[in-house]
DNA sequence: GGTGCAGCGTACCGTACGGTACGGTTCCAG
DNA sequence: CTGGAACCGTACCGTACGGTACGCTGCACC
């Protein structure tokens, strides 16, 4: 009976559907909106088996996360093409995607959640979202540019220097602009996605690789005859 | 007595004391250790004077944020030579600079007090805060920015999106990490501020103004025989 | 049919917090 | 000296919330 750290095996039916209708509370009203009696009344559960099953409110917070990081994994690992034009490619899905995550509403009331939680020193929800959340997609680009350097398509020394430039690149302030309430005018996820990698190509592309000297001053006018 | 917009000018001495204490409540044990009590308790006032002054605990919080930011003000313009030089020299202080304060103690505390208030539509403090916070430096970069266009040392189109890409170079996802509790381990600010101008001089200087390419892959080993 | 278990709904408890009221003290003006 | 304004410290109030206890229902199993 261990609820200190949420189990790594998903949660009985039932209980996914109480996560849910907590993750709903949490999206709609903020930290405040969810307490324990609103969220039994929401799922149409008693407190008692919220407290039977994640132990005490800080456990629900956690199982939220956990669940919420779960119905976000299972991509479809990216195809074994190689070459320059399937690894922009592939960049650029992940980047896309990494953009719709972290614009959605679920994932902008975790983080709300979890850095609202945060102290100097512990960071309890912290943690957890960045292990579920955000070490994931590390993963996957950290790869993806591992094996573009082996194709000698992209040249970095530093692995995690060169994921965290391109992670700049893609995300840039929005993250945090969306944390404190502002609205993504116009930000189009695909559209951006696709600069920051060509502007990372740029950046880490080799020397006939750092694609076609993108539209500068120019946005929409001639292309480099 | 409207206390729903906190005033432009300063708040007297004793009320600046009693912010102070505030701040530094709210840097120590998060938003749950900024109650009213503990407000007055720790600055040595009354609860009776919290309210007459500030309102209520929202007029408060309001107040810790303009109050800081009135703190972080008045820097010394930058000196009026130009060329290249001056140019990076001045982006690489003020992107340092923005690296320290984004750091610190009180930055961190007053963003994740404003994200956690944060709801989906409603955002009272995190528009105070970008208010008071964020558009300074944008207008600062901004200016500097289109300096170094008139001067021709840079190339870019819209000056918010260069603006956006500069921010997410130096930045990165450095913020969000401190937010979600991380430690930045051995990220020097002011060194990360020169790498990050030099990587958008890549991106945005003009032709004969993109820095010298600068340590790729051979940090210090051979450079592409 | 009987028995036990899981879970729902509600009532309940203790505490903590936002906000208000009040008495006492200091200080300044007249 | 007197009046008043500002303010401190404390007590107080209402409410909301986390957590627990209890009675009831439905269901599986024997």
């Amino acid at each position: 009976m261990n609820h200190t750290l949420p189990p790594a095996e998903a949660y009985s039916p039932r209980q996914n559907a109480v996560l849910e209708s907590a993750l709903g509370l949490l999206v709609e009203g903020g930290e405040r909106a969810l307490t324990t009696a609103g969220v039994a009344r929401a799922a149409n559960c008693s407190k008692e088996s919220l407290y039977k099953w994640f132990g005490d409110r800080d456990g629900l917070l956690a199982a939220m996360i956990t669940f919420q990081s779960s119905k976000v994994k299972a991509e479809p690992a990216g195809s074994g093409s190689t070459g320059r034009g399937a690894l922009v490619a592939q960049l650029t899905g992940i980047a896309a995607t990494l953009l719709k995550v972290l614009a959605g509403d679920v994932s902008l009331a975790l983080n709300r959640l979890a850095i609202g939680q945060a102290k100097r020193g512990e960071a309890d929800l912290g943690q957890l979202l960045r292990e579920h959340g955000r070490r994931p997609i590390e993963t996957r680009l950290s790869a993806l540019l591992e094996s573009g350097r082996r194709e000698r398509l992209l040249d970095f020394a530093d692995t995690r220097e060169a994921y965290r430039t391109l992670y700049g690149l893609i995300v840039r302030d929005m993250h945090v602009r969306l944390l404190l309430g502002d609205s993504l005018d116009g930000e189009e996820p695909a559209k951006r996605a696709a600069q920051g990698i060509k502007e990372f190509f740029r950046l880490y592309g080799t020397e006939e690789n750092t694609g076609p000297a993108p539209e500068r001053a120019g946005a929409g006018n001639e292309r480099t005859g």
